[in-house]
DNA sequence: CAAAAAAAATACCTAAGGTTCAAATATGTC
DNA sequence: GACATATTTGAACCTTAGGTATTTTTTTTG
């Protein structure tokens, strides 16, 4: 208890170290909350809240609102690369990629609910931002999506992905995944481990009835294919991130 | 031009109809907003603006600002509902009938942004409503997602499908239908037609490579960074709905 | 221990945007 | 044409939450 400062802190790096540890934080949170009620119903008071500040703190670190949101998703963008580099330094099937990049993904949302990891805003309101933080954010979004795609690419390239239309696919890929964020409060980690590689199951081998074997066949051309309104008045606060049973 | 009053309209209940045209003509307008930029950055009177009315005219359909968001997301439930009705006194395969959602959905997306149709709003931000409405729009949706899984399982049931995990796979299918709201802006009709067929396609048939032959197969069990942050100062009003082309 | 830098708090300001109300206009009915 | 009802509006209100300036506290460094 006494001695706890040049010893254990302080140092050259370690002051820039915890200053982005306390703007990870703020940033982690933020998104939670964005995640869990939107932006337009999350203040920068609760923010401040959650981490026992004031929220005129938060303005040292960020400058408005606007560009809270806007540091969320670039965080959020920037771990998505991250992943995609370590994945291609270490898987060298294309399939095998994009399914490791899915499964990356699933694993951060519980990381992070479970507090072993940082939350990572769903980029939701990309559109919300204004002309030049939109444009960062877009560019590093579709640079993502390209490279997705370049692994759904390679796969057929390399004879083991049939000859789907390669955009289409990878748009439905990134929404079922992104999408997953308002699920996963509920649910139980084991449950989300077996959501994910249930989802890359149908992805891989579709809806269709039949026999598992499928190991690198020929290359082959694709397939065709009451309630009334109105009511109540204003209520008390919403309680808490409460998702629906199914 | 002279007479245009009890000829042309009025009458018992055109009355009622067109006071529901007009509140579909608001909902329409919000949902395209909060479609393209958020319930955040949407203001009343932007809402108002497109309509050529004053932000007053529309509390005379509304409550409040989330009285509106949630009368879009109850509109849009409620459609996806009949939807599922029509289906259903259609459709006798099951398959077939999950396909028709699917395929409605996008039809929904385009016919509205071609102005054939009330836009619908992306149920981005249930969370973010209080109890009450909150509880409305997630009774719904939960019955929506169950009745969209029973197909899933009914084609399971009936051989048509394999033993996949049917929640996981119904999430992934909302999800990337629903994800698309992002950029369809920017999609040609046919981009759509076509972007909604390979999606199916891809969920039917799977990634995976192999001839097309498929029919009515036997039962069979299912197989198992570097981006410098911060910057900007606040700018201008963002422009366009414009979307990053791929 | 003093000087300097960083971090956080207190108090304050402001404007935007949601909300209200009464008055005005339109619409339909007898 | 007058009465009733439905619709719209202008103007004012008011709260809230975003944002700033300043001061105080804490931490680092010499």
């Amino acid at each position: 208890m006494a001695s706890n400062r040049s010893s254990t802190r302080s140092s050259p790096f370690n002051r820039k170290a915890q200053h982005d540890a306390k703007r990870m934080a703020i940033l982690s949170e933020a998104a939670r909350l964005f995640n869990g009620k939107g932006s337009r119903a999350t203040t920068l008071q609760d923010v401040a809240r959650g981490l026992g500040l004031t929220k005129t703190s938060l303005y040292y670190y960020v400058r408005t609102k606007e560009d809270l949101i806007f540091q969320c998703y670039d965080l959020a963008l920037q771990k998505q690369h991250e992943c995609l580099d370590h994945i291609e330094s270490q898987a060298t099937d294309p399939l095998d990629k994009a399914r490791d990049f899915f499964r990356h993904q699933f694993a951060s949302w519980i990381n992070a609910r479970d507090g072993r990891d940082v939350h990572i805003a769903a980029l939701l309101e990309i559109a919300s931002l204004k002309a030049e933080r939109r444009a960062v954010i877009e560019q590093q979004y579709v640079r993502m999506f390209k490279r997705l795609r370049g692994f759904l690419r390679d796969a057929q390239a390399a004879g083991q992905a049939r000859d789907f239309e390669a955009t289409s696919t990878t748009r439905a890929l990134i929404g079922a995944t992104d999408w997953l964020f308002y699920w996963l409060p509920q649910m139980e980690p084991e449950a989300v481990n077996k959501a994910a590689d249930a989802c890359w199951d149908i992805l891989l081998h579709g809806l269709n009835a039949r026999p598992k074997a499928y190991e690198a066949p020929p290359i082959s051309a694709g397939a065709p294919a009451e309630r009334p309104s109105q009511g109540f008045d204003r209520e008390e606060q919403n309680k808490q991130n409460q998702v629906p049973a199914l």
